[in-house]
DNA sequence: ATTAAACACGCAATTAAACGCAAAATAAGT
DNA sequence: ACTTATTTTGCGTTTAATTGCGTGTTTAAT
């Protein structure tokens, strides 16, 4: 089996599981331990993988379950600066969760006027500090991992609504496979949230971005704004200069 | 289990429990508390958490959850602990919100399996805990005052479910007056919720005894549980001794 | 003061990683 | 096709990391 076959089975392994161990790979491609170690010693430089003693796991699984060391704050701080420009007063405003989104509505100015809808307990909480903006928590079943509400019945009210703007914390964004996640319900719910709204902003803290994971959301063309931390200019960004994106 | 996968899930107990005991992880990630124990000091070592006899705590005691503050947490704790004698597996619950209950979420056990409705965040966000446990946060707007959600939708979800239990806690309750509130929007809540649950307990420090508000929510006699942090002998309570309505 | 639980320390067994080297495979040039 | 250069791989060995257990000590609660 040729290195790069290898190298795709392995990056395969670690999106559908989040985390491999270097024993199962061995058994799986049928190599030696060593080769096994090359390869993601290989994986990781290329910054790919996250390696730890005894496997590896995914880029992404990172943050997703340290949520309260708010991971790269200073990053997520400029994010959300530049995502309130796209706020205006009497906006109609649909988010996910996550501590992006978190952050951004922390940066909110103080006597904003807005109708803010959300799937997410904490956003919801932190929203009602501001006495002008009306809150409205949409629920359904609890989800105990991504700590938003889901389900058929959050699809539903979502359905009967149709915000001006909504905006999404990522998992992961890549040029060519666009909005892609782990979880099935999840999944479901972010597509939802992206067909209702009239535009789609994207927040995406520039680690996450090139990475490709499981389960398609929505192509690169589905969304209208992309918020990193990074200037608008770096070149990490270039592969998303198309016409109908926005970069932030 | 990767021992960066146990370092995380530590620190999400963490983060969601603001504490932990060494021996509740012992068994939540199946290995010896050496292990567990090695596992902390690393992380407290990188100043990650607080380590204490018995387990570990939080660094930042910031979350919404400080319940350091709570009011009356010794009585609310009684409380809670009589309220959970209540509670058996397969039931499915409603509950309000408020410090009480969320005291006694915290004291529900480990391996309880059950459904719970809830209008409160605070209190969804601390169920998800409990790995048995089906959560369904009801949506709709989302009160400034009392952090909860309310309002027509809420309503009407509630007319749609029958919970066998609805925990309520309480502003103030009276021999004659019943429960009352001063909030018309929570007072209608209030009301839908007793109507809609097959029996109904009402979690009330003994200082809120006693007293009537403005608005009715409903007559005693719709009330099948008191529980208070009173033996249930004590004289404060001879006022509530009715055949309908069961001390705790 | 007594007792049980929690802890720290060292040890040994297991497991993973790293290193050097030679065989095998692949690529390149004649 | 044949040889040479380069890369890749597997093996043996060494080194390091991790874990569980036994033992004795500390801590907390009664």
């Amino acid at each position: 089996m040729l290195k790069k076959e290898r190298h795709d089975s392995i990056m395969r392994q670690i999106n559908l599981h989040n985390r491999v161990l270097t024993s199962d790979l061995v058994q799986l491609l049928s190599v030696s331990e060593d080769t096994i170690r090359r390869d993601l010693q290989e994986l990781a430089e290329r910054d790919q993988l996250y390696k730890v003693h005894g496997g590896a796991l995914s880029k992404s699984y990172q943050s997703s379950f340290d949520d309260s060391t708010v991971y790269a704050k200073e990053a997520k701080i400029i994010i959300a600066k530049k995502a309130i420009t796209l706020i205006k007063d009497g906006m109609v405003i649909l988010t996910g969760g996550g501590t992006t989104i978190i952050e951004m509505v922390k940066q909110l100015p103080e006597n904003l006027h807005a109708t803010f809808f959300t799937i997410s307990p904490f956003v919801a909480i932190e929203l009602a500090n501001y006495p002008r903006v009306e809150v409205i928590l949409i629920g359904g079943l609890f989800s105990k991992n991504s700590q938003v509400t889901y389900g058929g019945h959050v699809i539903n009210q979502l359905s009967e609504i149709s915000p001006d703007l909504c905006l999404l914390g990522t998992s992961a964004l890549h040029p060519n496979d666009g909005l892609t996640d782990t979880d099935w319900e999840i999944n479901q719910l972010k597509k939802t949230m992206l067909n209702c709204s009239k535009k789609t902003a994207v927040l995406c803290i520039s680690e996450k971005l090139n990475i490709s994971l499981r389960l398609k959301v929505a192509p690169i063309t589905n969304i209208q704004y992309l918020i990193t931390e990074l200037p608008t200019t770096d070149p990490q960004l270039d592969d998303y200069q198309i016409k109908s994106l926005q970069i932030l």
